[in-house]
DNA sequence: TCAGATTGCTAGTTAAACTAGCAATACCTC
DNA sequence: GAGGTATTGCTAGTTTAACTAGCAATCTGA
């Protein structure tokens, strides 16, 4: 997480910390992804895409192949296959795209719902949690550094 | 990341606002990771065996195989293959462990850290610059919610 | 209008995980 | 100590999920 860059004063220090412990949070997040292969039948990718779908719907916005296909980085070969997974374990289904003949519309059945917060319920509550301990001009300050981080980890996000 | 839980107060709007934030990071993250890819001749989980020894490396502690597999949740089986290709592409070796004469102790070498910062450099330097422009107050608060999160994620660690 | 781009798919290939089981070593109980 | 059990890292063979290449259908812009 560091570079030959060794922190000197207590801001560095402070700074190293703050990044160690992105890191740890982001290795728990993942640690927790991939950890669904065991509780549930499904797969990191698999989830990561119904995460998306939970997502954008909580947005009122649409998920095609392509979209996930860009989210993830994998082909759009592997997209097929993934929601061909996702539709005959009765996750998703394929809808035609209103306006775009060569589109499809990648939509949650309500039992993937169901499945998704049976298994994460819980994390998620011991997150928001956490989360509830502290004041809004701490919350505010916390959100505003995890956007910037998040800006200049990745442009377009 | 939510629930069918719907934020009410200004308190919880910010609570979510705040758990939606440090999905976004997670991912970023990951995609980071697994866009290298790209960058370099490796996968995700080569990569994030790397990490892994680099931020031990820097704790002053040894990795065996099994710490690898255990991070990552992957089989020893998996995790020695892993370890081949890491020692055919010059990046770790395996040494005898000391005292476990089962055991091996997997250290990087100087072309492996090389590597590893000329890729995630720029990227570590753009986290650093971010966190740069917060106080030492903000940071204690930012480094404490990460790691509470972290312990409500993944007790373990 | 039509040349080029985009979408989602199939087919076949490759990469990296998996399970099962092995010998060597360590640990624990008597 | 001696013997049984657990742990470590490995091999062999299998399965999963990514990849590339290329297709028809559709959209878009000059």
């Amino acid at each position: 997480m560091s570079e030959r860059w060794l922190p000197q004063t207590n801001h560095e220090h402070a700074v190293m910390r703050v990044l160690t412990s992105i890191r740890a949070v982001s290795d728990a997040m993942e640690r927790m992804h991939s950890g669904m292969k065991g509780d549930m039948d499904m797969n990191a990718s698999d989830v990561a895409a119904l995460r998306l779908l939970i997502i954008r719907e909580r947005q009122a916005r649409s998920v095609s192949p392509r979209d996930i296909a860009r989210h993830l980085r994998i082909s759009t070969a592997s997209t097929t296959k993934l929601l061909d997974r996702l539709v005959e374990s009765g996750h998703v289904e394929r809808r035609p795209h209103p306006s775009d003949g060569r589109g499809r519309v990648v939509v949650l059945t309500e039992d993937a719902r169901n499945v998704f917060f049976r298994v994460f319920g819980d994390r998620l509550r011991a997150m928001r949690s956490v989360a509830m301990e502290y004041d809004d001009a701490e919350l505010a300050v916390i959100a505003r550094f995890l956007d910037d981080l998040c800006g200049a980890m990745d442009p377009e996000g």
